[in-house]
DNA sequence: TTTTGAGTTGTTCGA
DNA sequence: GTCGAACAACTCAAA
């Protein structure tokens, strides 16, 4: 019984077009098998979070239905890789196994012994760049090291990157004569048994289906005004592609080909202001995987090893006002609840909030980290790991150390009417704009009136932030010395 | 080879 | 009120 079918294991190339894995299967001309497995226990610390699982479910529930459509199915089996697999291949004994590469510390250790287990079944198992416009390892500076600062990174990617043709899947998808057991998808159990998700229900249509939606309808509203706009957290100027990249619900280069295209740009002459801006931000994601791919050991430590010994505090109570959005400062509290509530944060609010837990609160970035990690639908290791090493300074192409946000200059510069603040921190909506983000200056008449109560209805700060600036300065500098007695 | 200048996202201070 | 300087150390490429 099916001796000659074609295994295609998805993971995080939840997609149907532009997946170089089934794209090979079909090329193949065989049955094609397609798989997901659920092993949370071998991801280890970085298995999917709560938000992360909840996305994954509806994903699978909608490649599942993608497949059908196609007459093909996805199987869904749980337990150990290895095991699944083995238990796997004496069901249907597949001519080969397809995948595409996940760039990550744990799944590449996953991959070779994958590998070494099916080598001694005599199986082939090959795996594609699905995820990612340049392999990793492939851009390197002129002394063959990786790159640590991201603009000569993107001139290089630019230089040597070509969009590639995009491949549609076929109407029909080969199917076994017979097909192997799979779960339903609730066996996973990766909805949350208490129904939280409500709000991110409401925001997100997960899927293929979904992600091109969402990324035609941002290039035609929202790509000119991008490179201003997308500071905004009032308005809806960012792309919101994060998770369907993370689950590769779309692929970067299919990205790439639509904004590129629309600049009629090929290969790669001026670029238009919009296009330009969003493709670098898809080129940070690029240099966020690469640097995890050369410096694995950054989802936990410093990439700048003097940053071990920062004075770090420990304070598990700012820790929880931070994470429940209690912290008294509105734009940061504003943003805290956006996540909590929708399982995302605008990107200039990340900078705002993880700047305040590091810096004025002096609590460590991998607190951050993996609050994040649970809370977002799109965590991903890589641009997670980059982004809080980032604003901690002790990552590559850091944030200075003196670069401090201030959480009121931040939130009147890019939120500047209070729009974001009142939607996110209801208690707060009757403010007058002049004190929405510093109420603790307010007259107490105007408190009054816009039914603040502080300490009560919203807290007072839980620091002062000239003076956690001072503080943050002085544990920064005892890095500092550590550089110079090193050197 | 050495030097030079620039580098996602900022704030504060003092003239 | 506005503006420039200062706030490190290091990476990378162009000159």
């Amino acid at each position: 019984m099916n001796k000659d079918c074609t295994l295609v294991w998805f993971r995080r190339d939840l997609r149907l077009d532009d997946n170089p894995a089934l794209r090979a299967a079909i090329a193949a001309k065989t049955p094609v098998v397609p798989l997901f497995i659920w092993s949370p226990e071998e991801e280890g610390a970085w298995s999917p979070g709560p938000a992360s699982r909840w996305w994954l479910h509806q994903s699978l529930e909608a490649l599942s239905g993608d497949l059908k459509s196609r007459g093909s199915r996805l199987i869904l089996r749980k337990g150990s890789f290895l095991q699944t697999l083995t238990g796997l291949l004496s069901d249907i004994h597949p001519v080969r196994v397809l995948c595409n590469r996940i760039v990550e510390p744990g799944w590449l250790e996953i991959e070779e012994q994958i590998s070494t287990l099916l080598r001694a079944e005599k199986i082939p198992i090959v795996s594609f760049n699905g995820s990612l416009l340049a392999e990793p390892g492939t851009l390197l500076n002129r002394q063959g090291r990786p790159f640590q600062v991201f603009t000569p990174f993107w001139k290089t990617l630019l230089r040597v990157y070509l969009p590639e043709e995009g491949w549609t899947a076929p109407r029909v998808i080969p199917a076994p004569k017979q097909w192997p057991d799979s779960l339903p998808l609730e066996a996973l159990a990766l909805e949350p048994k208490i129904d939280w998700a409500g709000g991110i229900r409401a925001t997100w249509t997960p899927g293929e289906k979904g992600a091109h939606t969402q990324l035609s309808a941002f290039i035609k509203k929202r790509l000119e005004t991008y490179p201003e706009g997308r500071d905004f957290p009032a308005q809806s100027d960012t792309s919101r592609l994060s998770p369907y990249l993370h689950f590769g619900e779309i692929s970067p280069h299919a990205i790439w080909h639509c904004v590129a295209d629309r600049a009629a740009f090929h290969p790669h002459p001026g670029l238009m202001r919009g296009e330009e801006t969003f493709l670098r931000q898809l080129a940070w994601r690029e240099f966020a995987h690469h640097l995890l791919f050369h410096f694995p050991h950054t989802a936990e430590s410093p990439l700048r090893p003097e940053f071990s010994s920062f004075p770090w505090r420990h304070d598990p109570t700012a820790l929880e006002a931070w994470q429940k959005g209690l912290t008294g400062y509105p734009i940061v509290d504003a943003g805290m609840r956006e996540l909590w509530r929708t399982g995302w944060m605008h990107n200039r609010v990340r900078m705002i909030a993880g700047s305040f837990l590091v810096k004025d609160l002096l609590l460590p970035w991998q607190k951050g980290a993996q609050w994040f990690w649970h809370t977002l639908v799109d965590a991903d290791l890589a641009n997670n790991t980059l982004g809080w090493q980032w604003v901690a300074g002790c990552g590559a192409d850091a944030a200075p150390y003196f670069r401090i946000f201030n959480p009121v200059v931040q939130g009147q510069k890019f939120d500047p009417e209070g729009v974001y603040v009142r939607r996110w921190v209801p208690e707060l909506a009757q403010m007058p704009v002049a004190w929405i983000h510093h109420p603790w200056d307010a007259p107490l008449e105007i408190l009054g009136r816009a039914k603040v109560k502080l300490g009560i209805s919203y807290p007072w700060p839980i620091v002062e932030h000239g003076t956690a600036r001072i503080r943050a300065l002085a544990g920064l500098d005892s890095v500092k010395r550590l550089i110079i007695e090193t050197r």
